[in-house]
DNA sequence: GATTTTTATAACAAAACAGTATACTTCGAC
DNA sequence: GTCGAAGTATACTGTTTTGTTATAAAAATC
């Protein structure tokens, strides 16, 4: 068995069992490919792929079960390569960040800044997903990073460590009535009023569903989308009032509507930064989750990393919770 | 990076840096091991061993790390190995139980008898060791299974299943005034007798220490082992009573001492069976847990080996406690 | 049924590899 | 310190493995 036969039969499958598209992905020919594969099933004595006269058809049995070890062979080789080139230069290298629009438009541009003085030799890739797929790509090496805060602690293979907490504020039209409140703002004073908010799945939509159902308010929700810059669009059209995150309001760019607070009226929501359990990580990738979240040194990360026990670690996440800062 | 390099860098450390030794166990020349090595820190631009001139004196930072990831890398190339033999011939292989003397030689024999009978062609292997040695082994993949009643429970790469329950008898001479009670034995009889059990760690020594414990006894424990053969050729001396696992007692080898059930005055032990998680299972490892613990289907077996959640399993875990029955 | 796409085979060239012989270095015993 | 034993690196050689090109053959597509 050789790495090399792992990546061409890991690659064929990738490429929907096209042997040719494979070769150019590795920049090889495609004999070489075939042979190998030939050569692989027969030291196994075991075919991998099924075919129909010369065309590979389906994966075998025995193949998906070979192609799950061959892809964490093909993340460990990385995370080697990674372990190779931290000792050889630690402040040049890649960093692949998974996230959605919100962090990346809000959160990040701050974070990468800094990020960016000190480690100018790393190349940042950012990926934009929806939380599930943040964490696929993180998990298949995809990514070296996600951060998210919906629905990220149903993959045992990420360790999801708490960032930072943050809340909501209400955008209206500077004439609304709800700007003439002279009190703070309850949750029932939003159910008359449409409601352009994010899509179901994105950036703690799921404390706001809680918050209404809580006061058994079904709530008039207009129009979803998954970033805050397309719900400033609708309700500066005047089709609602908006609910979106608080960093998403900025009172210089926008000045022509008026945010209410509205971190009281629902549970804060808390964004993770997680990464693959087992990954090596960089000395700057430490950095970055460091400069991202300040409580979380490569210390605790490691230490936290280190813990096998799943319950053992969620505790120790739980007191982390307490050091988090709101933004 | 070749997989015969990272072959040769573990063995290389397993040898405790000797390269010929290293040759030796790898059926080849040392000179090709040397410039593998060199190829390999070549290519990854970092040293793996520490050399004093021409001899290798130790691992760097780097190498370690390195040689964690070659660790998992080579358990997966046995992983794909084992997935093709199980595919090419269902009924023939290699099965290496890591247990402990006493289920060596009370629990297992009825259960290999069973298996080696349905399986003629496994090639069985038996590790005894202590609980921690066994453990060790089926993590790092020199045993496919571990087998023990003591802490397990602490290696997380390891998933034990509960297999089955057993208590205590107390083992004496016929003429032990013992043998005169009436009524069934209590904690209190125990304490003025010498006594002879288990070494701490093994075979459910710990319930044992927390029964007297818990009747503020210090128990005279004059002789230790970490076998019930050990332990009764001392009582037929007549150095003291012993306290052994019920299925220790054999009524024909045994007839020259009298086993007084002890059931009551322990918590019982359970025997767990485990094995390495994200190891493939072939289908005659799957039989052997069923046939050594019937409640231990495939099904099972895989529901619960797929719980990514620790404390899932465990749950999960706890429920099955109840399925199993007492030996 | 013709065309395109894809794969397998064969032959050849290039590279990688293991093995042998040997020189050299380190270690440990005295 | 000296000497012998043990261990490692280098050079060279023959073999094996690997990738490439050209081409035939088989599916898939239209």
């Amino acid at each position: 068995m050789k790495l090399r036969q792992l990546r061409y039969i890991h690659e064929v499958a990738k490429r929907g069992l096209n042997i040719t598209a494979a070769a150019e992905a590795l920049f090889t020919s495609q004999p070489g490919i075939s042979k190998q594969i030939r050569m692989l099933e027969e030291e196994l004595g075991v075919e991998v792929f099924l075919r129909n006269g010369k065309h590979l058809t389906e994966v075998t049995p025995a193949g998906q079960r070979i192609l799950e070890y061959t892809e964490r062979m093909l993340r460990d080789v990385d995370s080697i390569q990674n372990i190779a080139k931290e000792f050889r230069q630690q402040d040049a290298g890649d960093l692949a960040i998974a996230t959605t629009h919100t962090q990346a438009r809000y959160a990040l541009p701050p974070i990468i800044r800094k990020f960016r003085n000190r480690f100018p030799k790393v190349h940042l890739h950012l990926h934009q997903g929806s939380p599930p797929q943040i964490a696929k790509q993180a998990a298949s090496g995809e990514a070296d990073f996600a951060i998210a805060t919906e629905a990220m602690e149903h993959f045992d293979e990420l360790v999801m460590l708490p960032s930072y907490h943050w809340n909501r504020c209400v955008l209206v039209q500077p004439e609304h009535p709800l700007t003439q409140l002279k009190r703070p703002l309850k949750v029932t004073d939003l159910g008359p009023h449409p409601i352009i908010t994010y899509t179901f799945g994105f950036t703690g939509r799921s404390k706001l569903d809680q918050a209404f159902a809580a006061h058994g308010i079904r709530p008039n929700v207009v129009l979803t989308a998954v970033d805050a810059d397309v719900i400033k669009t609708y309700v500066r059209l005047g089709m609602g009032i908006g609910i979106v995150a608080n960093m998403a309001y900025d009172s210089k760019t926008d000045a022509d509507l008026v945010a209410l607070d509205a971190g009281h009226l629902f549970d804060r929501s808390t964004t993770h930064i997680g990464f693959r359990r087992g990954m090596f990580l960089r000395g700057y990738m430490q950095d970055f989750i460091n400069i991202f979240a300040p409580h979380l040194t490569p210390e605790v990360v490691e230490r936290i990393a280190a813990i096998a026990d799943r319950d053992e670690r969620r505790a120790e996440t739980e007191s982390l919770m307490a050091l988090v800062k709101a933004l």
